[in-house]
DNA sequence: CTTGACCTTCCAGTTACTGGAAGTGAGAAA
DNA sequence: TTTCTCACTTCCAGTAACTGGAAGGTCAAG
């Protein structure tokens, strides 16, 4: 399978999966005129890929939960150790996003936006 | 005023306040030994840029508000329309943020984090 | 006069791609 | 067979917003 019908297959960009080769993330046979060639284990590790970055995951961690993966004897409370430290870190963003979000919207709502100057928002950033 | 004491008061790292200086964000005077001197006006600037950052606008954004800052004939519309726009992408990215969260939780909270390999995290990545 | 804190510039690294240039291979139409 | 158009290859540069560190200058105290 060339890189164009993976990408298609995976959901990933054909530029981003030569840039997990280049990481060490993932390594397709080559064909003899050179073109990356992706296998049906190759083709399930990369939608194994796309869904763990697409719940956030750093690539580091899709590294590690990669090698968990086929690892068949592996401790589930390794893969839930990496997960629950990805939940903590994705409520934290958004408790900072929510809180961004109070202030911010107080300051947009009470401000006129007409094309006057005086600017609640102007002045709460200049407090 | 010394970098040192402009980080102390504004809350950035002075290796930030060089980056804001280095991208022209707001450049501070010179002593003769050849140190940054910064001024009240500039201390406002750097608090107000601090605080624009905190709420999550980009550095590109605080040029803009900081060249509305000191317009003093802006139009409080002009503000309010880089606010909308950062506030609606806030709330776009704590909607990508919680439908994360609900998967991933769901994945967690049914595995059961012992030494045994099936994992319905796992699983759930490999579909 | 030395010590230590603070300042200077410059360069490299971070995350995860993304765009583009230059060149090669494959398959189909003329 | 030539040509055309894709898809593929590698390599280099750029993005956002810093952050760390090296090598060296400045200043006040003791």
């Amino acid at each position: 399978m060339n890189i164009g019908a993976a990408a298609e297959a995976s959901g990933l960009p054909a530029k981003t999966i030569r840039y997990y080769e280049e990481i060490g993330l993932i390594t397709p046979d080559r064909k003899a005129n050179s073109y990356r060639d992706y296998s049906d284990d190759h083709m399930h590790k990369l939608r194994f890929i796309q869904r763990a970055r697409s719940l956030g995951f750093s690539v580091e961690d899709c590294r590690q939960l990669l090698s968990l993966y086929e690892d068949k004897g592996r401790a589930s409370a390794d893969v839930k150790s990496v997960a629950q430290e990805h939940l903590t870190e994705i409520e934290r963003k958004i408790a900072e996003l929510s809180s961004m979000h109070d202030v911010l919207s107080h300051l947009v709502s009470a401000c006129r936006g007409d094309n006057r100057p005086d600017c609640p928002i102007i002045d709460g950033l200049a407090k």
